[in-house]
DNA sequence: CGCAGTCTAGCAC
DNA sequence: GTGCTAGACTGCG
């Protein structure tokens, strides 16, 4: 099993509604490359069946995402989770500690 | 606001 | 096969 793989497996696991930090995938992972984590949903070609839009920075600010934050914004609300000038609304209310 | 730390994938040699 | 660079980040000064 790969970094990568690990990393994805995780981020499929975070339930609709919620959302997780990559710090949090990162820890999970008994490592601290943050940005490892990162560069893996970046580098990912599965955008649909990996919910990496549902994957943050610890601050609740959206981030990046491949297909455009605005993108990104858009499926989290979709999922219930409000949005606020790229900004997540109840971030630690919604946040998912695995 | 700017710099350094931390890890992986990708491309170059 | 080895080495260097960039990347969807974070924390400290």
């Amino acid at each position: 099993m790969q970094f990568k793989e690990k990393v994805l497996k995780l981020t499929r696991k975070i339930p609709k509604g919620r959302v997780t930090t990559y710090k949090l995938i990162a820890g999970k992972l008994k490592t601290r490359a943050y940005r490892a984590v990162g560069t893996a949903l970046h580098k990912n070609k599965r955008l649909i069946i990996i919910p990496c839009h549902r994957v943050v920075n610890s601050n609740g600010f959206i981030g990046g995402y491949s297909k455009g934050t605005k993108k990104k914004t858009e499926l989290l609300k979709k999922e219930g989770i409000k949005i606020k000038n790229k900004k997540i609304i109840n971030f630690e209310k919604i946040l998912f500690r695995f």
